[in-house]
DNA sequence: GTTGTGACATCGC
DNA sequence: CGCGATGCCACAA
């Protein structure tokens, strides 16, 4: 698999995502969607746009998985874990935490899910709160 | 320049 | 609720 899109400033774009994947405490979850969604969409982007390919950037930014990074967390908007290298890992560790799976091996996010206040931070990093994102 | 693709999201059936 | 089809792009080969 190629490098997978990048953002505009690579670095920047994944360094905010790993930032926001820190926030994330134990037992927590969160969705790629959400991810992007806190990230302001750059400049001369659809909101549209941004929002089909932001999760997927979210997930690019992911394939670089520093170890210190709690990327168990990250799962997808279903509530389930992506196909990656890893996933049987994942749910091991996220049960670990408490986190929950149903039979069908997904986590009910309106139980786990994170909802986040990365505006401070996000600020402190000199950006845009993100617009509205308010899911249509 | 063209084609394939990707740790997703959403809508429709 | 589940599975299939579609869309979107700042890429890489």
């Amino acid at each position: 698999m190629p490098r997978f899109t990048s953002p505009h400033d690579p670095t920047a774009f994944k360094l905010l995502v790993w930032e926001i994947v820190r926030q994330v405490p134990a037992g927590r979850v969160t969705t790629y969607g959400r991810i992007a969604a806190m990230i302001p969409p750059p400049a001369g982007m659809n909101a549209k746009s941004y929002l089909a390919f932001g999760s997927r950037w979210v997930g690019g930014a992911m394939v670089a998985c520093p170890d210190d990074l709690p990327w168990q967390r990250v799962i997808n908007a279903q509530g389930m874990i992506s196909s990656r290298p890893g996933a049987g890992k994942q749910r091991e560790l996220l049960e670990n935490e408490g986190v929950e799976f149903n039979d069908r091996g997904r986590i009910d996010l309106k139980e786990y899910g994170w909802a986040g206040s990365p505006e401070k931070w996000l600020k402190a990093h000199g950006l845009l709160p993100p617009p509205a994102f308010s899911k249509k």
